[in-house]
DNA sequence: AATTGCCAAAATGAATTCATAAATGATCCG
DNA sequence: CGGATCATTTATGAATTCATTTTGGCAATT
């Protein structure tokens, strides 16, 4: 009956806290108060506190030594190297799915490829994002390598943060277009090298672009720490001599 | 950096259990009983299981629903995936090694490489893979980017517990050999493109080797080693004082 | 005698509780 | 009136405790 299963509670946390911060409802830079979060999913702190050091593990979260967590706040340098890892995955990627991928497999992603240069030419973006993630995430797939499909989301997940305001000024969009193109031609080729230049060289444009539109997302929501010099107080010991 | 020195108790617990794994203390497949490693560690369960969860998500370990925790079992086709992801991180590394290394950092590794074509001279194999493990290292660091070098050190972490027992034959020590020789000229020249492929097919050579060897460590002592002393968990009361 | 159902023991998952370090505010002194 | 020190409060880190599931053993039945 229940589709998730016996869910345990804190593998659902993970999923759901990882959501929440890709998807920029915890925004970068944010505190990730505890109690408030148990609150909010009525559960205790134990096993939120195992979900969050998760996300720490993933790089989503970062976690002061005693200052609770944050929402990993992404520099300019951060998104650069994250493309350029993801660059050189995906690149694998269609190297090894050029030797394995099936036709039925090329033929949906043709299809998804398709699909989205509908959207392309109707200028619905959000619509296009959908589908060009999900022909990146078919061909990662298409490797065959569940090593390679788990760094991917890893890496990718980690992107997804800093691209929703991403602006797509429309000759890039024509030109990101016309690089999928190149991408659905060499791998119904099953030309690796060749595809795995091409997604190279598209992340690697998709990254300037993301950067030039100003990524970043500082809405502080509560995330402001504004760090104001503060002078340190002096750590008063506790008496332990005291007779109680 | 790369080490914090907190003293948080949990993250100790994921180093040092992450090193057991690695160095095969703990052999693939084996459980690993919450309670024993308590014992083992002088600690309560809760940063035990918070070690575990980071672990898990780093796919050292393997969690069934409510059957406890195992070391991963790796399959050839995990190792091969393994490298070959190893191969397009460290190919990237090796481009971007090439256009932001300094000389001071050539030289570094050029002594590395010298030293270890010594050991590979002597046969000294333990000395020459820690010697071989430094260079790979230092020219991921020399890439810059933290990104890569996180991801490089996870996936390395993971396919190192397959190799100690993968002896090498001399044709194919000799060949390692020649290739670093290729990869130390290449970084020299700062061809970042030659530096790549060399790497590339570095990894995919070793890859071979380590399968062709049988890297496998099937030996499951998961319950062998199942005495029964009946001991109780450790009841710390009050760590007030300094122990042990 | 073998198999199946039931009960107990053990281990895991989660919640609650305890202790400690950090942040905040109030008070006293300059 | 301003600033530093101390006390209070709050939140985090860790340990203990409780509940649920699994597993192993024993007995009864066929």
């Amino acid at each position: 009956m229940g589709t998730p299963g016996n869910a345990l509670l804190h593998d659902e946390l993970v999923a759901r806290l990882r959501a929440m911060i890709v998807d920029g409802e915890l925004p970068p830079g944010a505190r990730i108060p505890e109690r408030e979060l148990c609150e909010r999913f009525e559960v205790s702190r134990t096993p939120l506190r195992e979900a969050l050091k998760v996300l720490a593990s993933e790089g989503h979260v970062s976690r002061l030594p005693n200052k609770g967590a944050r929402v990993t706040r992404l520099t300019t340098q951060d998104v650069e190297e994250l493309f350029e890892v993801s660059g050189a995955l995906e690149a694998l990627a269609g190297e090894l799915a050029c030797a394995r991928i099936s036709d039925t497999e090329i033929a949906e992603i043709k299809a998804l490829h398709y699909e989205m240069a509908l959207y392309h030419h109707k200028r619905d973006l959000p619509a296009y994002y959908t589908l060009n993630r999900r022909i990146h995430e078919a061909l990662v797939r298409a490797s065959g390598s569940k090593v390679l499909q788990g760094l991917y989301e890893q890496v990718s997940a980690r992107i997804r943060r800093a691209r929703f305001v991403a602006a797509m000024p429309f000759d890039r969009w024509d030109q990101a277009m016309s690089e999928h193109e190149g991408i659905l031609n060499a791998l119904v080729r099953r030309d690796g090298a060749t595809l795995g230049a091409i997604l190279k060289q598209h992340l690697q444009n998709k990254s300037k672009q993301v950067v030039e539109a100003g990524f970043a997302v500082d809405h502080d929501d509560g995330a402001a720490d504004a760090p104001p010099p503060r002078r340190r107080p002096p750590r008063r010991k506790r008496p332990a001599g005291e007779g109680t």
